[in-house]
DNA sequence: GTCTATAATCAGATAGAC
DNA sequence: GTCTATCTGATTATAGAC
């Protein structure tokens, strides 16, 4: 994951990754068929346990707090693994068409997610939004963006960065 | 630019580069000293073109104009451009250091335009912010989002997903 | 200005010893 | 389960012909 994240999919060879972890190149094979499949189960498994942790965390009630739990979430989720979701959005394109389709279907599940909460909150009134789609799109690239420059030791604090994000998304979507 | 932005950087190899041009790989030393400088070249010019063709679009005004103005020309010029957009956020890791701080100072000179716009709107109470540079990189980001699954033939015109995105903004500031 | 040829290195993957 | 050695082919960059 780390090397991925810093040099790239193709800039990343098998003997490096050997050495990381204390192997030789050839060992590495016992554990992958190929370089491709490594790559792909790298981010299923994220997108995997993305959609298990989500599962865990969300609550019942009205929409707003359903919202902000998804903000939450999605938030805190994503800035503890700042290389997995780099390499979630970044590799899409080195995966072959079969695994980009399995890893793409994994996110519509996880998108999915917000954009019923959306709807669901259109349809009560406590939203204005024009298409649930569009801002399910819109809060996720917002929120995601937060991992190219968070740094623990930033300006502000974790705390009130969430804060003043989920009052972005809640005025963003007419609440 | 195709190639990188299909394969990423390191995927892409010089003969392909001269292929694609009609050249053996030799002759692209003619115009490039190496393969890093030319990817610094195509990030340089994106970047310098972006900031001047802001320069040209700009408007002065109330800060909620120029807010507009911002929002509806990063969308444009973004969702124009979708491979140099690509290519100029996720190849940064593959830019020696001196490279990458000179894309990094104009990239911070493009966002200081938007943030500047938030200050000023915010002094003015036309804008309820909590932090200016926050609010920056959040719009950034959910409007460059949208070039990971813009289409020309989509579900929504661009006119219309234009004025959704701006009125999203718009309501993230509290305007 | 472009080509061909080539140097030097490195890639992914496999075979076979232990 | 891991190592060493190796196959085959690709890589960036350069040299020199034209």
């Amino acid at each position: 994951m780390r090397l991925f994240a810093k040099g790239g999919y193709a800039a990343v060879s098998m003997r490096q990754i050997a050495a990381e972890v204390g192997m030789q190149a050839g060992a590495l094979y016992l554990y992958t068929p190929d370089k491709q499949t490594l790559l792909y189960d790298l981010m299923r498994e994220h997108m995997e346990d993305l959609l298990a942790q989500w599962a865990q965390a969300r609550i019942d009630g009205a929409p707003l707090q359903q919202l902000e739990a998804f903000t939450r979430f999605h938030i805190n989720y994503h800035l503890e693994r700042p290389d997995q979701v780099f390499i979630a959005y970044m590799e899409l394109r080195n995966l072959n068409e079969e695994n980009f389709k399995r890893i793409e279907a994994l996110r519509r599940d996880y998108e999915r997610e917000l954009e019923e909460i959306l709807r669901a909150g259109n349809m009560k009134n406590d939203f204005t939004i024009a298409d649930a789609r569009l801002s399910t799109m819109a809060i996720i690239a917002m929120l995601t963006g937060m991992t190219t420059w968070y740094r623990e030791d930033g300006r502000l604090s974790r705390e009130r960065i969430e804060r003043i994000y989920w009052n972005m998304v809640r005025r963003s979507v007419g609440a």
